[in-house]
DNA sequence: CAGAAAAGTTATGGCGCTTAACAAACACTA
DNA sequence: TAGTGTTTGTTAAGCGCCATAACTTTTCTG
């Protein structure tokens, strides 16, 4: 990731826009062509410069992936974030419903980004301090679990469909997520995590294509019975508009 | 795909095995490598061939991806009837258990394939007649179908957790999926397809890595957990053996 | 056995990644 | 203002892989 100097020189400040127009460039191309595979001679030809003076800002190819992986699960992390703004606190089904339709529009607007934050892991990737795969992980699922907290401590959280929980499951959750601790059941926890999954599923099969012998408007509407069902399931209050 | 011929000459049936086994070698390299990116050379290298000889084979790297992509929809298929066959067919709940850890255990050994068939669409690959890849959808869907049909049939059929259904999901039903007809009701219709995406996203999750933060027991506990919740969101009986 | 078909080989071209060597632009200092 | 070192870019070149062409060997068939 690179970081933008807002007290730094004219160069740095160069520098630092190359870097965005590089990263923007290459996103441009994955759209246009429906890949995860960019090239660099394309990257540097769209950009009106000869291929090898990429390097003087990625050492290769896999850190320049590296780079629009760990943006891409920024970027998802904030569309969720933002969506989660524009609902009312305590309208916790209202804000579960704009969590989930902001990770589903975000992956249906940038369906290679999200196949390299949350799809097969790119080979040549290396994963830095346990892994920004993980963080991507760990931070959608963070602002889920924000959202369970606040549903358990005022008292809108109800039990989910299946309360069984196995001790490795609990103590992953203590683990983990310690501050779920005292606050949100495990078998919320686990719910959660099921949500998550739930949610995941229908997003990645939309967002590749899997569901397109559906009209738009039948997926929609399948989208958000789906994650009213999800919701359900997890004990989570279900929208107040319905 | 190759079709393996019966009564066919001896250059015939060379020939098919020659098919196999570069299926097979490139099988192999993705599974070492971890990526759907192979190589015709090192494919060749491993046969003891010049890569040359393998574009008597296959026009280019697309062909050899389109027909592992076909093969792998139909060993998922297959690996669900498999896993089908083992289960009494009184035995919905273990039907849907059984179904669900074949398409998980699938999923885990071949991600590379799993990734090809249900992934992201790989861009030279075109889709002959209507595509498999939503064949793969169909196909996988067609067995999940059958089960809601046996549970209804047998009057084992609940009502799923939302019922709320809208004209266009129904309208698919009804086009895509005429055996339901008069059978499955257009909310379970629904419910079959949201068990499927549920399935689907904690299969995907953990094929791609996104869980290893979990102990390999805690995520078979957590995978059970959430089939059974799915089932019962679904309106599936639940395993007989609980 | 002869000729055709199939399968495999070497030779070759093209393209993309990447490094090396060099040139121009820039910034800082005397 | 001139000089020097850094940054950013260029051209040249090597390597590896995909793919085609032309040629050779093997195998089938009448």
């Amino acid at each position: 990731m690179v970081v933008i100097p807002v007290g730094a020189s004219r160069r740095q400040r160069a520098r630092a826009a190359t870097f965005e127009e590089i990263k923007n460039t290459a996103l441009d191309l994955m759209r246009e062509q429906g890949t995860t595979d960019v090239r660099f001679t394309d990257i540097a030809r769209v950009m009106g410069m000869t291929p090898p003076a990429l390097y003087r800002y990625y050492a290769d190819r896999d850190e320049l992936l590296t780079d629009l992986i760990t943006d891409g699960y920024r970027h998802l992390g904030d569309a969720i974030a933002e969506a989660l703004e524009a609902v009312d606190p305590k309208d916790i089904g209202g804000r579960w419903v704009a969590a989930a339709s902001a990770y589903r529009e975000w992956a249906r607007s940038e369906p290679q980004q999200f196949a390299l934050v949350l799809g097969m892991p790119v080979p040549g990737y290396v994963a830095p301090d346990e892994g920004p795969t993980t963080e991507a992980a760990k931070g959608a699922m963070s602002q889920l679990a924000a959202l369970f907290v606040d549903a358990a401590t005022s008292r809108k959280l109800r039990k989910p469909l299946v309360c069984d929980v196995s001790p490795g499951v609990a103590d992953c959750a203590h683990d983990k997520h310690p501050e779920l601790d005292g606050v949100v059941p495990t078998e919320s926890f686990q719910a959660m995590l099921q949500a998550w999954a739930s949610l995941h599923g229908i997003v990645s099969l939309e967002a590749y294509g899997h569901l397109d012998w559906f009209e738009p408007k039948a997926r929609d509407a399948l989208f958000l019975s789906h994650i009213e069902m999800v919701a359900k399931a997890a004990g989570l209050p279900t929208s107040s508009r319905s």
